[in-house]
DNA sequence: GACTTATTTGCAACTGAGTTGCACACTCTC
DNA sequence: GAGAGTGTGCAACTCAGTTGCAAATAAGTC
């Protein structure tokens, strides 16, 4: 079988390059959303400026969601793949404050809000911040 | 009378200055949240590491709250005086990727939501982006 | 396969928001 | 009004992220 991800890029418009593949890979097989410094020192051969130009390749291509969180922007692999994400995939993120990582919460669903007449929504990002379990557990 | 903001500030326990009372007071005024470039921009008397001091002192003492949209972080006023804001004052914002404006969707409270057990919570952040009735309407 | 054209890559240099160091100024208390 | 504690203003710094450019690679065509 093909690499499943050369699929993926392809499906969605993307040249496959190794590099794309590598960087979409560590994406999808994380357990919570990257940074740009995340994936530097994850795929330590790839330079930072390949990353940030594939990263912005991949939003433009619907193939990743960006999240605003703490002070370095966060890239998750988005898993709905027909075209625009906000349906079934958006859930809610927590952040942090204390060890920095940003947490799906993949169950809680973004609720449903409708937007006054002229708002065009393409995106939507939910992020609450506070103390995650391991660290209020770790500051008792 | 006397210059309410510096009721504000010490009712926060933060000390008043000059400065001070004119950040608050822009972003007060401001219609919709300021990035530190737009206060540096409407005070341009005022360094812009007085500003990034006393938003730091301001986030603080929860007498902003920061919006994380777009490329650069913005500040609002917290219109709930009383401690933590989570209540009665977080409502959903809207980052325009034209005109890179934030809005305050005042009328669109937050859904509540209950986060899994261990989480705490301490601040929302509810922002969607997307293309705002004037920037939508010029490219027609 | 060889030739052409469009993209991508990898490095270094740059950019710009935001922070920090430090000397001076201010304010408050005794 | 001397001394301690903060705030101020400037310049220098930091660091995530971007850009310029020449070499490398991929895709399409004969």
């Amino acid at each position: 079988m093909k690499n499943e991800f050369e699929d993926i890029l392809t499906g969605h418009g993307v040249k496959v390059t190794a590099n794309r593949i590598l960087i979409l890979r560590a994406l999808h097989d994380a357990s919570r959303p990257l940074s740009m410094a995340d994936l530097e020192a994850e795929l330590e051969t790839i330079d930072k400026s390949i990353i940030s130009r594939a990263l912005a390749t991949f939003r433009a291509h619907h193939l990743v969601h960006q999240i605003l969180s703490g002070d370095e922007a966060k890239y998750e692999f988005c898993h709905s793949h027909e075209g625009h994400c906000e349906d079934d995939d958006e859930h809610v993120h927590f952040y942090c404050e204390k060890c920095h990582r940003t947490f799906c919460l993949e169950d809680m669903k973004i609720p449903e809000v409708v937007f006054p007449q002229g708002f065009i929504v393409e995106d939507i990002n939910f992020v609450a911040s506070g103390i995650c379990p391991d660290c209020s557990k770790k500051s008792q």
